[in-house]
DNA sequence: CGTTTTTGACCGGCGC
DNA sequence: GCGCCGGTCAAAAACG
């Protein structure tokens, strides 16, 4: 069953979770069975204590009523009354043996251990309705907090801008932060860059900006499968072209230039630092490597791969070895899947997802949306499951998430490896954030890996397996656990679409999928 | 024979 | 304008 807490963040928490302790390097699995065990006792003894106030309040009521009720045939010990009456309970009581008031008792104690019996069973209902409704109220706390920093966002922005070009400048703010959250979620399948150009812009009067003849069929190409426009992995000039367009359309080309031009600059990656010794990692999805080039600084190959599991999926990955550490391979990700995900791919489409919405919405949030922005705490519920080390990189044009596998290989449970976790670059928004709030995130990242056994696996040691292995068994192990996979669908669909966007009601939500997909490389 | 990989060519951005 | 570089294309080769 997949408990949630009564309170959230009380002070009675905090031994319901497995929080790396840093007195405690190697609490690891111990203490997480420890702590269940602990908890299965706590429980227990909730509900004795519970039961046994139930029991005397039942004692009790009984009591009273047994007073009140002269007809109940037990004797009540009011031989006032039954000497005044004469009635046949009188008769009865003064003709009750020793042994008559033995079995009544014992029929009332068989009695009373029904009813505790029905009333623990009821405490039990109660709580897991209690658990049910507080998940409720956490994803619905969620998705409130999600609207509600939306509308911040475009209020901000609106406000600020208001000033000069008020409605055409927020106009474009809602495109330009709504595509730092599209990557990788199947549920998305129009970024929003697509969505403005085809709001502005027909798809002739993107070939007529072709430059060339092979430029114009390309685009052909593209436009033939609706969904490739909307990733332009490493082709700057596609999104400033066609926002270009757009502006001259909406005539007022030189402010949104320079805004679409940003909006280029901040296309997110993520990238995935693994040991393997594979010619990539197994991430779910279908690839098909469509070039291979020198990249300078670096004797290893860099290879370009496109997701086939979808025609016209413009997801594609980058792979290469690190220079430094040729076991270390580094596998950065980008674009936005047009299709059914399997599981394994779609948690790692999420992992990555959650760290592109962190790195993307942390750089413009103030404090208090920093620990509040739901994106931002499942951003930081994610990345602890799958990496031990989140960097962020704001060499241009695309600001980039490093997820660092490599530690977590060997240190996942380490104290020292959760504190890693905490020390993002004092940059952007994460440089204001009141480092205060963290651990309680964090607190909130391990719960979801203590309710769930096989979830919790993420974090167990893995000296045995390598990177690629690791992550494979993660997403198998989340995958496999359909309440997980619900709450996070619904956590990510929240994220990633936000309130406004229901356009994307197809069949286009991966989650629950059998997995079949089987890496090819 | 269909699919995937390889690899040289091409393109656009960027710095000088 | 030129060269470098990263990214992509597409024909040929390889593979199952």
């Amino acid at each position: 069953m997949f408990r949630f807490p009564v309170s959230l963040g009380g002070p009675h928490d905090n031994p319901m979770q497995p929080l790396p302790s840093d007195e405690q390097p190697h609490r690891a699995m111990m203490d997480e069975v420890d702590f269940f065990r602990s908890e299965k006792r706590d429980d227990h003894n909730i509900i004795t204590e519970e039961t046994n106030r139930v029991h005397v309040k039942r004692e009790n009521s009984r009591a009273v009523v047994d007073d009140d009720d002269h007809s109940t045939g037990i004797n009540t010990g009011l031989n006032l009354l039954t000497a005044h009456t004469g009635s046949d309970e009188s008769m009865v009581d003064d003709g009750l043996s020793v042994d008559m008031e033995e079995k009544r008792s014992k029929i009332e104690n068989v009695q009373l251990r029904e009813e505790l019996k029905k009333a623990a069973e009821e405490i039990q209902r109660l709580k897991e309705m209690l658990s049910q409704t507080t998940n409720n109220f956490n994803s619905l706390q969620m998705q409130l907090v999600a609207v509600m920093r939306q509308q911040e966002d475009h209020h901000h922005v609106a406000t600020t801008e208001n000033k000069d070009k008020a409605t055409k400048r927020h106009e474009l703010s809602e495109m330009v932060p709504r595509q730092f959250i599209d990557l990788g979620l199947p549920t998305a399948e129009v970024s929003s860059e697509e969505r403005t150009t085809v709001r502005s812009e027909s798809p002739l009067s993107l070939l007529e900006n072709s430059s060339s003849r092979q430029r114009g069929k390309r685009l052909l190409e593209r436009e033939e499968s609706p969904d490739t426009e909307s990733n332009n992995w490493g082709n700057p000039s596609k999104v400033s072209k066609h926002n270009a367009s757009s502006s001259n359309c909406n005539g007022n080309g030189n402010a949104i230039d320079q805004s679409a031009a940003e909006a280029t600059m901040r296309k997110a990656r993520v990238s995935v630092r693994a040991r393997s010794e594979a010619s990539t990692l197994i991430d779910g999805c279908h690839w098909r490597k469509y070039g291979q080039k020198m990249a300078k600084g670096n004797p290893c190959p860099r290879a370009y791969f496109r997701c086939t599991m979808a025609v016209g999926c413009p997801v594609r990955k980058q792979v290469q070895r690190c220079a430094e550490e040729r076991s270390i391979l580094i596998t950065t990700y980008e674009g936005n899947h047009n299709h059914p995900l399997p599981p394994a791919a779609m948690y790692m489409a999420s992992t990555t997802t959650a760290a592109a919405s962190m790195l993307l919405s942390g750089s413009k949030m103030s404090s208090q949306d920093g620990l509040m922005n739901p994106t931002n705490l499942f951003a930081r519920t994610m990345l602890p499951c799958s990496s031990s080390m989140a960097t962020i990189s704001a060499s241009a044009p695309f600001p980039t998430i490093t997820l660092d596998l490599t530690e977590s290989a060997s240190n996942v449970n380490s104290p020292t490896n959760m504190n890693q976790l905490m020390q993002f670059p004092q940059r952007s928004g994460f440089g204001e954030m009141n480092q205060s709030g963290l651990p309680q995130m964090m607190g909130q990242a391990l719960y979801y890996n203590q309710q769930q056994s096989k979830f919790s696996g993420l974090q167990l040691p893995t000296q045995s397996l390598n990177a690629s292995e690791s992550v494979s068994s993660a997403t198998a192990a989340i995958a496999a656990n359909p309440n997980f996979a619900a709450a996070l669908a619904a956590a990510l669909t929240s994220i990633i679409n936000g309130p406004n966007n229901h356009q994307n009601g197809d069949s286009n939500n991966g989650n629950n999928n059998v997995t079949t997909s089987i890496e090819r490389q």
